[in-house]
Parts: structure tokens; C-alpha cells; sequence
DNA sequence: TTGTAAGCGTTATCAT
DNA sequence: ATGATAACGCTTACAA
């Protein structure tokens, strides 16, 4: 602990100086293989290991990216979204591979002061950001730090904006057509806040649907609010008071799901013979629901690597595109009626 | 970006010495109030941003913290489990208000290589660790490393071992004492892995339980798996092939649970009425499962805030001792009938 | 092929 | 009260 071995402790050990003992380790094309085979052999007897925080000071860079997730509400509250968990697994399991470590932290999208933190103290070498507001008050100050960015949302026109994400527009309509093919008619929205990207293009995608089967859209059968079970089941329970001929309901979340579910068992409506339901993000737990959650798929796991990818090939200063993901409606339980009336 | 304002450059404009400059930044009583306000006016003119990374190098500290998530299987799978967000959720937010940053992975059991790459390249000034091993590999290394750890486990009598948790063996054997008052009496237990602390503990628990009604315990209805939905069905695919007569069920996880009362269902058994199933951490899902699940619920909140709260003594050099958090019973309507026949 | 020396930005020691 | 200087461990021109 005390004494560290350095590259001197090396050096002095091989006989050479220090920057030929830097250049072996790095496997410099100027060293002669045996050489190079000497210095390593002592390096382990010598048990020696790289100060990496010496080496990214030197080189200027952190070797670390931040997954940052975005919150809204004053109440700071919880989020143990299994997407979550989903995404961020596959983002470091991916950074890992690629010898980077993974910070993260939740961040105020009202707010802008955790840039400084990240990017000006030179925290991270880039950062990963899971969804965003419309008009993002930190992504703008991002890109005007010139700081290396890619989101998970869908595609934006935004001058070097880079995303992965699926088509929300289309996956909403594709779960707002599957409602109408079972028959139903009155069919509500939860989202999470109105003015974050996803929310905001599946609302597009519930209204455009509607809209193309003839049906009026009703501001009644909408609703926003956090990405809990519990936000989700308050507000259910409101649509059911607004509009209690309810029989159908897009949930942007399958977590919030459980909650929309849980209230509508509550007030006495059976799922799926009373209301259908159909949730987002296909997480693992969503085949296992009672009912069984229909939702909409979306690669996750796939998304989180491909953000890494992205992220590091911005970092070698490459041209990096956007990507828009497949996704999928995986009709379960939960929205096909057993005896269909219709 | 190009250039940025060191402490240099406010030396210069302030026409001090780089020393009075860092003496001042940080508050050193030798320096006058008028010195240091002028100093820090010319800082802030200058758009100064304190290089972080070239201060920890200079201090020979990371300010960083690891939240290690020890998995076992070969297969490398998913783990979305609400409570591991739930904690590293409470981890993250407390180590941000103590300015230190939050790094994440996921880190084998059965290999202690990474203790390398995060204690002895310097990566991290302490570590965090969800859940481990009976007789871990990793913790003896890092013990040995003279590395700051807190554990998130039941209590242990280990020299210098510290660990933030809830008394498993007490936990499960209240869970069971609950299935036998609601009447069940060939009662399963479904564990994460066997030598892993918690599912130990839980085992125990069980056994416990069981023997003071003076019921035999039945290796039959004992199984031990991954903590997801999927592994929790098949484990309770098995049982039920195993021990038909099966009534009672504790899962050592809420996420488990969902899949094994799925799999229950399938099997044509209702929860509660032919089978009472209890799971474990009481993650906010569990109150909107359907059935809603009865489960030990574990602070877990608390706890993750209290883990950084010790690690960062320990860090201080601090004396620091182990702490057991109260678990608590949940009854929901997964465990009682709602027409008791006994 | 290898060594010398400078420097990344900060803070601590030792002067004055 | 403040300045000069060294040092943290590494990499990289530049020289030889």
C-alpha cells in the first residue's frame, strides 16, 4: 500500500530509463521484442500496475462516460424502473469492454449546473443521456461546450445531435391500432411528462392513430405524470373519473403498467374483458404480469451497446449518425378479450 | 475547450503566486478575507473550473466510489432487478451530496481480478459491494489490499468486516411463521444462489422456522437459482413437479416472485387459494401484483444511504462497525385466503 | 534503439 | 501573509 511500484522502480530494475520502460508497456513499435519481454517479465515480478489516474491526467482525458438519467419532479422520487436497470447494464457491460468505466447520476432536466460538473472539471470523456426534454436546457449547453453526447430517444432534427432510439411516433400508433383491431373505442394515454421527447412522440403516435380511424381525441383520456406504478395507477384512476366508458389504454411504461392495472382491478374493471391494456418497453418482468402485459418492444439491450459505440467512436472523433431501432408489438394477455363481443 | 484558465492564469491577473491562489480557493485560514475575496472575484471573471482530475492526482485520492454488483452464472444474464436500482439509486444520490462520483459494474464472484483494476490502479478510493459470496475470493483480496468495503449483508463476524443489512435468517423465518398461520404446511423455499450470504441466511431462516412447528424439512421443496423472473418460474416448475403437495412458497426476491406465481398460475394453482407465495425487499412493484405480493419488506433506501455513510468514515480513517436494519412483514393478498379452510 | 527533460494542474513544504 | 520549488506518475517530443 505504502511504497507503490512506479515505471522508475522499473526502470532501475531493467537498467533502462523510464520512457523506454513506458514505451515496452505500451507496446511501442520501437522496442525490440525482447526487450519489450524483459521489461514486462519484471514489471509482473514487480508486481507493477499502471497508475491510471496518472496516465489520464497526463493524457487528458478521464477514460470514464456518464450515464446520466434526467428527473423532472420536485419530490426526487424513486425510480427503480426496470428499464432502467436494463439499459444501464448493457451500457456498462459494453463501456467495460472497452476498458471505460461507468459513472452515473440522476440529473434535474430543469437545470444545467451538472454540465459543469461532467464536462468542465473533465469528470468524463462523454455522456450518455436517457431521454430528454423537447427544448433540453443541458443538451444546448452540452453542445455549446462541445462535449460528446448520445441520447436514447427518437431521431431530432438538431444540428450534431446523435440518438438511439426507436420510432415512438410509430410504436404508439402500432399499440393504439392493436386497441381499435380488438375492438375497443375509447382509449386513453399515460404518459410521462408531456414535454419530454418520448412522451412526447408517442402522444403523437396515440392522437395520429386515433385520428386516421376517425375517432375524436379526447383530451379527457390523457394524462401525464412520473414513471412509477403508483403516478401511473393515480392516473388511471383520474382518466376513470373523466371518462369512465374507458375500455382501452396506452401506458408509456411497463412499470407504470403494474400501477394502471392494479387501480382498474381495484375499480372493479376486469383486464382485459373491461379495458385493454398495452404497455412500453417490453421489460422482463411484462411477460410475467397477471395478466400478461402486451406492449411494445424495444431492442433495449442492443440500444444501450449501440449508445456506447456511438459514444466512443465520437470520442475518436469520427462521424456518428443517428439510429432508429426496430420495434415490436408483442401482443400478450393483456389487451385480447378471451371472448370477443366485437 | 482549447485553453483552459488554470490556476496559473489567475495568479498572473491577480498578480499573486499560484500557491496564494490555491490557498485561497480552498479556503486557508492563512489567507485574509479581502485576499481571498479578490482572488476568488478573479477566479469567477475568469470562468475558473478547478481541474478535478489534476487535484485527486496531486491528493493521491479518486473522490470516486464503486457500487459492485457481484454476479455468478456463466450465462452473463440481465439482472433488471428493481431492488438493484432501488439501492443504487440511494447509493448515488448520497455519494453526489458528498461530492464523490458513483461508479458501477458488475463483477464475478469467482474471480477477483477486478479488485486490480479498481483498488490498485487507483480507480476508486472505496467500494460497495450488493450482496457476496460465503467464503468470497474478491473480499479477501480487498482485505487484504488494506481497501475500504462495505457490504451490503447480513452481519458477520469477520475481523474488520463491515456490512449494512437486515437479518435474513430472522426475515425468512418470520415469512414462514406467516405461511404456517395462514394454514400451509408443505411450504417451498426458492433462493438465489446457495453460498451467496443472503439466499444463505434466508435458508436458514426457513429451516428454522420449519423445524420450531416441528415440521421436517424437505430437500424437495428447496431450490436455488438466478435472481430473475424466468429462473424463479423454472425453479417453480420444478418444486411443483417435485412436491405437488406444495402450499407455501417463499421466493428470496420480489422480481423472482412475478415469475414464479406466473408459472404457479399456468400450473392451474391460484395464489393465495391453493398456493400462498412471499417474496422478498418489498420493491414498489410488489404492491401492484396481482395477486399483491406479500413480502419482507427490507429498508432499502436507508440502507444504501447508510453504506456510503460508513464507507465514507472509513475512507476518514473512521472506526466503523456493521449495523442490521429492521426488516418487516408485509401481508398482502398473495399469502392469505380469502376463505380460510383450515 | 534509447535516454533526457519537460509538462499535465494542483497542493504541500519550506522558506522569507 | 506569501512565494519558490518540488512532487504526484506518466507520456512524449526531441536528441543522441
Amino acid at each position: 500500500m505504502t511504497n507503490r511500484i512506479t515505471i522508475a522502480d522499473i526502470a532501475r530494475a531493467a537498467g533502462v530509463s523510464p520512457s523506454t520502460v513506458s514505451r515496452a508497456l505500451n507496446h511501442n513499435p520501437g522496442i525490440p521484442e525482447n526487450t519489450r519481454l524483459m521489461i514486462e517479465r519484471i514489471a509482473r515480478d514487480l508486481n507493477y500496475r499502471l497508475d491510471v489516474r496518472a496516465r489520464n491526467f497526463r493524457l487528458q482525458r478521464s477514460q470514464t462516460v456518464a450515464t446520466l438519467f434526467p428527473y423532472q419532479h420536485a419530490s426526487h422520487r424513486q425510480i427503480a424502473d426496470p428499464f432502467y436497470m436494463e439499459i444501464l447494464a448493457a451500457i456498462t457491460d459494453e463501456l467495460d469492454q472497452h476498458g471505460y468505466d461507468s459513472l452515473i447520476a440522476r440529473v434535474h432536466v430543469e437545470n444545467d449546473d451538472w454540465c459543469n460538473r461532467y464536462v468542465l472539471d473533465k469528470r468524463v470523456d462523454g455522456i450518455l443521456l436517457i431521454d430528454r426534454a423537447l427544448d433540453d436546457i443541458g443538451i444546448r449547453r452540452l453542445h455549446a461546450l462541445g462535449a460528446k453526447v448520445v441520447v436514447w430517444s427518437a431521431a431530432l432534427d438538431e444540428p450534431g445531435y446523435v440518438s438511439v432510439g426507436c420510432d415512438g411516433t410509430a410504436g404508439a400508433a402500432d399499440a393504439v391500432r392493436h386497441l381499435l383491431a380488438v375492438g375497443r373505442r375509447r382509449i386513453g394515454f399515460i404518459g410521462g411528462f408531456e414535454h419530454m421527447v418520448e412522451t412526447h412522440f408517442r402522444q403523437g403516435g396515440y392522437r395520429l392513430a386515433l385520428t386516421e380511424a376517425g375517432l375524436p381525441v379526447d383530451e379527457q383520456l390523457i394524462a401525464f405524470t412520473d414513471f412509477t406504478p403508483e403516478a401511473g395507477g393515480q392516473a388511471a384512476q383520474r382518466l376513470l373519473e373523466q371518462a369512465p366508458a374507458l375500455d382501452g389504454l396506452l401506458v408509456c411504461s411497463d412499470y407504470m403498467a403494474a400501477g394502471v392495472m392494479d387501480v382498474l382491478r381495484q375499480g372493479g374493471r376486469r383486464v382485459p374483458d373491461d379495458v385493454s391494456v398495452v404497455g412500453y418497453d417490453d421489460v422482463p418482468l411484462a411477460a410475467h404480469y397477471a395478466p400478461r402485459l402486451t406492449t411494445i418492444h424495444q431492442p433495449i439491450h442492443q440500444g444501450g451497446r449501440l449508445m456506447v459505440q456511438k459514444l466512443l467512436a465520437l470520442i475518436d472523433g469520427e462521424p456518428v449518425t443517428s439510429t432508429v431501432l426496430p420495434h415490436q408489438l408483442i401482443v400478450r394477455d393483456s389487451s385480447v378479450l378471451a371472448n370477443p363481443s366485437v
